[in-house]
DNA sequence: GCCAACGTTGGC
DNA sequence: GCCAACGTTGGC
């Protein structure tokens, strides 16, 4: 066989590329303790800016996202559970409690929570999400999430995309 | 509370 | 550029 090149390692947290005009996924991890979903559901439409990430690989999956983006909730710690889908209202921009010019934000607003939590537990159990971020990836941040594992968890959280055309107030 | 994973820092 | 020390994340 002719020379081949090194295959590049392809992990599921690095930062995938967009087609024009594609939503991709995304996942948010939050200390519920420190922000949880139920704050941001109180942030309403001026949402809160994701500040404090100081991960490279984390902020360049921020710097990938774009308005309209989604991305599932995910409480940490004590929570282990996607616990709602938020939206992308803003682009990346400088991280306002960050004073070297390093670091940088999204703004998010929650947009619907599940039906009920999908939890880390329950993730690893389903084979169709043994490859995701949240998986293998386990201390990132800011996780990209593929379209086939994003169907998966909001079908597991009684999530369709049915709701989602529906007027906000009656999501749930 | 423990500790494994892993990112960052800094000496060399 | 290597790598040991250190700090943080986050599941258990």
């Amino acid at each position: 066989m002719a020379k081949t090149t090194k295959a590049s390692p392809v992990s599921a947290s690095a930062t995938p590329s967009r087609r024009d005009g594609e939503v991709l996924y995304w996942l948010l991890k939050s200390e519920p303790d420190v922000f949880s979903w139920d704050m941001l559901v109180a942030k309403g439409d001026a949402g809160e800016s994701w500040d404090g990430v100081r991960n490279y690989l984390a902020r360049n999956n921020m710097r990938a996202m774009r308005v309209g983006d989604l991305g599932f909730f995910y409480h940490s710690n004590e929570g282990k559970a996607v616990v709602g889908i938020c939206e992308i209202c803003a682009p990346a921009h400088p991280d306002a409690t960050d004073g070297t010019g390093t670091w940088e934000c999204v703004d998010v607003k929650a947009f619907a929570p599940l039906s009920k939590p999908v939890t880390l537990a329950d993730v690893k159990a389903n084979p169709k999400l043994a490859k995701m971020a949240l998986v293998t990836s386990m201390r990132l941040s800011v996780q990209p999430v593929t379209a086939d594992e994003w169907k998966e968890v909001c079908r597991m959280g009684g999530w369709t995309a049915a709701k989602a055309a529906r007027p906000a107030k009656s999501r749930a």
